[in-house]
RNA sequence: AGCCAGUUCGUUCAAUGGUAGGACCUCAGACUUUGAUUCUGAUAAUGGGGGUUCGACUCCCUCACUGGCUGCCA
């Protein structure tokens, strides 16, 4: 697990175990735990559940389980268990061999509903779902009892037997909590503690028909963990009379849930069911599709684990609802990958260049830096030849006024190579389109240095275009063209606001011939792009590059301001 | 309409009765063989109204606004 823990900024969950520490309320103990549901994959919002989890634990020197919440077999895959591990684990967080499932739980889970029922405080209910929501009432008006809410102990004990024995058809009856129809709380509106669910569970198989719900399960969950701070979001705030409630009543260890607010990330979407819609309607290529911010979208983008974990500590952990600009995750990575990420130079856009006066057949090796950032990275060696390829953007036939790249008769550098300048432009006589371009080079600037002190105002990055290697890259940008998604006002759904061009795939890119073995999973600067990294789909003969996230770019800017 | 929670720079998190601060974004400048990085600087906030207090972002009242809650989902 990360070391960041000592200089970690406090929030108010953490004064709240400071609290618990000093007046010893768990013996001194602090123990929390991540509670997905297997029914989907992570994302970067659960990412700043787990930070928070595992973080607490290793700041405290407690323990953070990792549980499934799999209570509901219909949705639930094995799929989805093996993904969340593995999400988990690559993040950096460890549960050690507390590995747990609520499915784990089923038998004490019915030992405990036996006990209240014969408390007086469960009882079997013959009503179906309509009725059910018929006799709950509404936000305003309180709810009605049920029929059954004062059915003698020992049928409700029978009832409840043969609801396990699977007697009764789906849907028939529940068991329901005796607490108050009355209450402005809904959720303590005599709330169904178990269902008859004649499915396949994904570890239990047939072994059950009848399956707790939510509330019920994850408060005796945390309890026979006896996990101290039960850390949740903000929308299960109104479920907490309800967690104590059923904890008080067994009269059992009682953690304690505090709530948080949940991320939010601009220009994308954390909703499950949305996530789901996407994958399925196939808006997008998978639960790991780049533009997705699910943990396994992120990886295969390029982010770095570390990015993760510091962008969960920037954003901080408050009540109140936010949404955090996607900017901030960029910066995020950026900062990570400009310290440790190779660079190396690709041409997406590729422009052919012939230097005139260079010798046709010569190659030279040039010495270039690997990483600035760090020398300990060292150099290696890239090929320059007479032809070239440059990026077509950094060529301007009538350069505006700010433009200081290569433009008719202008001098500019060549990184780690020559001093070039343009003397002639080539185009398809059809289409007027510039092919190509002429060039002379200055020999006396090898490496990049004018021994007379002139200067260049622009540094281009080029491949030699016999040496460079095909690949394809492809260029991502936000998922939804609108920051905030769950805004529907304006009547359109969600999808309406998906970005038509979140995806451009450039398949004739260039890239420098020391890629040629480069692994799924590496990452790189293309100079002057931003960062990129190997895509799983790669074969022997194709590269294949995802980027993650360009560069911060100022000309940019500067020509979007013009428009 | 009922219950619960929330409201501080554009965004986000602090300030726990005593100088409203950090980060991101934006802008300007310096440096630069990446229009990158780095560095310097700037802009910019306590929802409204009452009250308590020597003093209120902080405590109280009230209004407004925002979010959550009427699954046999979690």
């Amino acid at each position: 697990m990360p070391d960041n823990s000592s200089q970690r900024p406090s929030d108010f969950i953490q004064e709240i175990i400071k609290e618990d520490l000093e007046t010893n309320k768990y013996e001194g103990r602090v123990h929390t735990r991540f509670p997905p549901e297997p029914n989907g994959y992570l994302h970067i919002g659960h990412a700043k559940s787990i930070c928070l989890n595992f973080g607490i634990a290793k700041k405290f020197n407690g323990l953070c389980n990792l549980r499934f919440d799999d209570t509901n077999p219909t949705k639930e895959e094995v799929e989805y268990v093996e993904s969340i591990k593995k999400d988990v684990r690559w993040l950096g967080f460890d549960w050690g061999d507390r590995l747990f499932y609520a499915s784990d739980y089923f038998e004490q889970l019915y030992q405990h509903a036996v006990q209240l029922i014969k408390m007086g405080k469960a009882y079997v209910c013959d009503l179906s779902a309509d009725e059910i929501r018929e006799y709950r009432g509404t936000l305003t008006e309180p709810g009605k009892e049920s029929p059954n809410r004062n059915r003698p102990v020992e049928e409700n004990l029978d009832l409840f037997e043969r609801m396990r024995r699977g007697d009764f058809p789906d849907g028939s009856r529940t068991l329901r909590a005796k607490i108050d129809m009355k209450s402005g709380n809904i959720n303590m509106r005599d709330p169904v503690m178990f269902r008859i669910l004649h499915a396949e569970h994904h570890r239990t198989g047939d072994k059950w028909c009848i399956y707790p719900m939510y509330d019920y399960a994850h408060c005796i969950s945390d309890s026979i963990e006896r996990i101290t701070h039960s850390v949740c979001t903000l929308e299960f705030e109104d479920h907490r009379p309800l967690y104590d409630w059923f904890l008080n009543e067994l009269n059992v260890f009682h953690p304690q849930q505090i709530e948080f607010a949940r991320l939010n990330l601009s220009h994308t979407i954390m909703s499950k069911r949305k996530l789901l819609q996407l994958v399925q309607e196939g808006h997008v290529k998978g639960w790991d599709d780049p533009r997705l911010p699910t943990i396994s979208g992120l990886r295969r983008r390029g982010y770095t684990p570390e990015s993760i974990r510091n962008f969960c500590e920037r954003i901080g952990i408050a009540k109140r609802d936010s949404m955090v600009d996607m900017a901030l995750l960029e910066y995020c990575i950026r900062e990570d990958l400009n310290k440790h990420a190779p660079r190396v130079m690709a041409v997406l856009r590729p422009l052919r260049v012939v230097i005139d006066n260079y010798h046709e057949g010569q190659v030279e090796e040039l010495e270039a830096i690997n990483n600035p950032e760090d020398a300990g990275m060292g150099t290696r060696k890239v090929p320059f030849s007479r032809v070239l390829y440059i990026e077509r953007e950094d060529f301007r036939e009538d350069p505006p006024k700010q433009f200081f790249r290569l433009a008719p008769g202008r001098e500019v550098r060549l990184r780690y190579a020559y001093y070039i300048t343009c003397v002639g432009v080539i185009k398809d006589e059809k289409t007027g389109e510039v092919i190509e371009l002429r060039c002379t080079y200055d020999p006396a600037t090898r490496g990049g240095d004018s021994p007379d002190g002139r200067k260049v105002k622009a540094t281009l990055h080029w491949v030699s275009a016999s040496h460079s290697l095909e690949a394809e890259v492809r260029m991502y940008d936000h998922l939804f063209t609108k920051a905030d998604t769950e805004d529907e006002k304006d009547g359109g759904d969600f999808k309406a606001y998906l970005n038509q061009n979140s995806l451009e795939t450039l398949n004739s890119c260039r890239v420098e011939p020391g890629l040629t073995n480069a692994k799924p999973g590496t990452r790189y600067q293309f100079e002057r792009q931003g960062y990129f990294s190997v895509d799983p789909d790669s074969s022997n003969g194709k590269l294949v590059f995802n980027r993650t996230v360009t560069l911060k770019d100022t000309w940019a800017k500067i020509e979007k301001a013009k428009k």
